[in-house]
DNA sequence: AGGGCCAGTGTTCGCGGTAACAACCTCCCG
DNA sequence: CGGGAGGTTGTTACCGCGAACACTGGCCCT
């Protein structure tokens, strides 16, 4: 029974005793046809089980209805989130998401990302790389397609959204302040990433708004690993309180370090992180961190192609409020 | 500049001044163009910035060069990690990736998901989704398009890759075992993860050829929660001195539970995990943990659903074997 | 009674490519 | 010097679908 082929309109027509066309008005319920037709028609289909050829329709129509994902192939919390937040919302609105990965978020790989997808003839394009070398690439990406950043920076040359990392890392630096400490140390993510920036210069302007000196930075790359050499650099400072790290698995390789020098936390030094990964209120101990609701970027950045697509010129910008959950690494000594 | 349209070949062909089936073969490089006019059509090509039409071309060929991946909208490591080798081996031999996540791998999600990126024409599909009812659904799946499932336990109804989880099992609980510990107890995944399955079934088994008996199972559901409430549990056995947890995320829980419960691992009671996600290192203690090549997996799953489409019949199952990392959790006491 | 109007249906055309074959030109050979 | 070979180019026929338009018949209105 298997036929070989695909059945295509005319065969549904055919077995229905119809017109191609009047099959295609009860597939894409366009245009009046009558209830007895109908029924023929849509047992026809059921019977050849007729699947509409995306490609012929594309052809016609001008649309694939596919976006493209531009992504890092990390399996980092935060991008991988928000894949599957635009992947949802995407799927809800009929699209298709098909995604590159860029090892490494250097200019040519993400142009070369942008042009594989522009072959597949997406109807958008969405660049999850929160990095510098995305952000510049965008500058010079031809204009003539809907095109989304996702956590681009402060001035991104696309449209962008983003969680509120200046919001975010202030909630965190004031918090640790209120806490009584004298200052506030910040482990840093990689001086290329663009969130790392944002968060790094909201922790020194609200130090500096509340007339505290900075003290020197120590720089990571988001890995545990590199949250551990911090961890052991720290572990040497004596006035150390109050450490600010840019993100959770950073300061799970700080926690470690401190464990191993015999720092307490929070009884020597209070912690907080950012993301709020689901492991991080099971670290030893729970930790304080900043939320992202990656969910709502994934879906505001849909919304935001959508409205480009439909040929609006929608807000340059969106950001979504960060929240702080506090627990234990920031608690009573 | 924009002239609204793209530009298709006969623009191309007219501008070069020759017929759009020269400037077709200059393109797919099909046929024989004497230099003179492979140059003028490729200075066409490049002035008029033309990009194929995937769609039309698709609809002559009947081949659009995209693949379909069925995965979990979590952003648990192991998933995650497969999706990423997949997209990469498929980009590396000139095929796209489409995703179309589900929330939960019940038996009409899958099916649902299966047939959208039928719609979309894949020319074949991935499914990622170690689920007992995902496994289920691959058995009433028509099979006239090429199929593979990454995870899908022993007795998988299509053609299956996934990492010897039975090994890792084995691995781990006769390193335990070789420590001189009188059995080893289990935190499982959940029941209906085929995965926790065999990793479960594996645990036993090696327990069982050492003459030993079982303790009682304690199931979780991946979650580091779940773990934190199976340590707490576990925290109340009297002779408990070794635990493989099924994954390490319910580890990290567990040894949370531990550390509040004021048992040491390893002073007390040496404990391995499952997965080597990135920050298993890092946890207190660094743990003990297998690692499973989520990389090789996805390559293979690639090359697998390429044979199929080349019209081969491959083998049936792959397995990819599983890695011990002995870390301190497992250490001198 | 004649003329819209409209629901229901069919016909034609073309989207942008590739496959298949035809046509032409050169060159070389007997 | 005729003819076959082969390299180079063009022509034509679809692929499966939807847009646009044409057609049919019944019904209502004047």
């Amino acid at each position: 029974m298997t036929s070989g082929k695909q059945a295509s309109l005319t065969d549904v027509a055919d077995l229905a005793g119809v017109s191609h066309m009047t099959v295609s008005r009860v597939v894409n319920k366009t245009g009046p046809v009558s209830a007895a037709t109908r029924a023929r028609v849509l047992a026809a289909v059921e019977k050849l089980s007729y699947r509409p050829n995306s490609a012929a329709r594309a052809l016609v129509t001008g649309k694939t209805g596919i976006l493209g994902v531009v992504t890092l192939d990390s399996t980092l919390y935060g991008p991988a989130s928000t894949l599957y937040g635009i992947e949802h919302a995407a799927r809800e609105a009929g699209y298709s998401v098909t995604i590159t990965s860029v090892g490494t978020p250097n200019t040519v790989a993400i142009a070369e990302a942008i042009e594989t997808l522009r072959r597949q003839a997406v109807e958008g394009i969405v660049v999850i790389a929160p990095h510098a070398a995305a952000s510049k690439s965008l500058e010079v990406v031809p204009h003539d397609i809907p095109l989304v950043a996702v956590g681009g920076g402060q001035q991104a040359p696309v449209p962008m959204i983003a969680v509120d990392q200046s919001d975010g890392a202030r909630r965190a630096t004031e918090h640790l302040l209120a806490l009584g400490h004298k200052t506030v140390w910040h482990v840093a993510g990689p001086v290329d990433w663009l969130e790392a920036q944002d968060r790094e210069a909201a922790w020194r302007q609200t130090l500096k708004r509340h007339r505290v000196r900075a003290p020197r930075i120590i720089r990571g790359d988001w890995s545990s690993r590199s949250g551990y050499a911090a961890g052991q650099v720290l572990a040497r400072e004596k006035d150390l309180t109050a450490v600010f790290v840019a993100n959770d698995q950073m300061a799970l390789g700080l926690l470690r370090a401190f464990t191993e020098a015999g720092i307490g936390v929070p009884k020597d030094v209070h912690v907080v992180g950012f993301d709020d990964v689901p492991e991080a209120a099971y670290f030893s101990p729970p930790l304080t961190t900043v939320r992202q609701d990656f969910i709502e970027v994934g879906r505001r950045t849909f919304r935001q192609l959508a409205e480009q697509i439909a040929g609006r010129e929608p807000a340059a910008r969106d950001l979504v409020a960060a929240e702080l959950i506090v627990r234990e690494s920031t608690g009573p000594r």
